[in-house]
DNA sequence: ATTATCTATAGATCTATAGATAATGC
DNA sequence: ATTATCTATAGATCTATAGATAATGC
């Protein structure tokens, strides 16, 4: 207080570290409330109390910032995470929606879905990542369709939820809708922990069909 | 022939009623295949054939034309499908992509997300009717929530194979995705008929299509 | 004469840049 | 002196409208 000049609300010293990574944060929120379009440089630029100025001059253009902040998110959520735990993190992280400070880089791309080709690709890339690992809790050899399918739905979950807002989902207990959908993922990938475990049917038909998915997972799923 | 002068390639007689269904036609092309906000009044009025400022003197605006254009599609598909075969019918549809004339509002609605608070409320209008079928599927007290998590999924599966285009969910055979997915959806929606016509794996617990895996969710979920 | 169609443009955004201003460190 | 920050604006879109033009029906 001594020194600092008291400059109008929400100013900030000459510290360009600092700015640069107050549009970042900024950026991550306002991508995530809005998605890519619609959060114009300026609102970025106001909410982290910058001058929209700024922000081409530290990050370049408006796409060069998107990639920073989807590259800095997503990567801790998928490395701090066994697989076998991915997919129930991930879900229950969109259940919860912006509180906290989870990873909310799955709600930006929803939100900047159709914005342009950049951004599909972004999507696609952060996909695959989830994709992958989501694959590997399948022995089928269909096993990375299976992933898809999974990431699929976690999506399409949180699109109708958070997105779209599509009652009854949007206002679901979170541990219900987790319940009923782990349950029913069980049959797609065997090595999801659906609180029987091991349990699955024989692989059989390369069809792809027999999922064994009947009777997943009576006991509810959700090892505290 | 003989009346008609010859005029410029895409050029029409005069015809108001058929110029707006040109119009209709053309918005309903451009949108699924770049969603509201990237198809623009110019496109869908070059694709049309027709002069840009028509489609204001016929729709009134680029958001009335894009409700004109939800409101005739999507209603065909719901009302010439029994319910047990809408959700199948549905994701082929979506599987199959553009090919023939098959309904793509689900596809318009998924690439213009983002777009504007308007688009989301389509969206939600149109996923109610659907989610409102498929709702009556499942016995259970959370039938609402079972036919929103089944939609979830379908427009999940739009999402990564149509819009993203991730692989290898966006090379896949249809009728393997379908019949993983139907499988596996089995254990939410009691009332749907099984992929590959009733090929279902032991439903060893006993109760049948009593719904084994959902009623443990809601009553045993997690205790905190 | 009626009205479908076209031309031209207003008006509102939004990204991005050039150059001016002013707070810091030496 | 250096450089973080700000002002002002270029330049590119895009929706929407006003008014002119021209093809039809009577």
């Amino acid at each position: 207080m001594a020194k600092s000049p008291q400059r109008g609300a929400g100013a900030h010293r000459r510290d360009a570290q600092g700015t640069r990574l107050r549009l970042l944060d900024a950026a991550s929120e306002l991508f995530a409330e809005r998605g890519y379009e619609r959060a114009t440089v300026r609102d970025i630029a106001d909410r982290a109390g910058a001058n929209q100025a700024l922000l081409f001059r530290y990050f370049g253009s408006k796409k060069a910032l998107f990639g920073e902040v989807m590259a800095r998110g997503g990567q801790e959520q998928l490395r701090s995470t066994p697989a076998d735990r991915l997919f129930e993190v991930a879900l229950r992280g969109m259940l919860a929606g912006g509180g906290g400070d989870a990873d909310r880089s799955l709600e930006v791309c929803l939100r900047s879905i159709g914005g342009s080709d950049e951004i599909a690709d972004a999507l696609r890339g952060l996909g695959e990542e989830y994709a992958e690992v989501l694959a590997t809790l399948s022995e089928s050899d269909t096993g990375g369709l299976r992933g898809d399918l999974a990431l699929s739905w976690l999506l399409g979950i949180g699109l109708m939820r958070v997105v779209v807002a599509k009652e009854p989902l949007a206002s679901a207990d979170p541990d219900t809708v987790c319940s009923l959908v782990v349950g029913a993922l069980g049959g797609l990938l065997e090595g999801l922990p659906t609180g029987d475990g091991g349990r699955r049917v024989a692989e059989g038909g390369g069809d792809g069909a027999g999922g064994g998915v009947a009777e997943g997972g009576e006991s509810g799923g959700n090892p505290g």
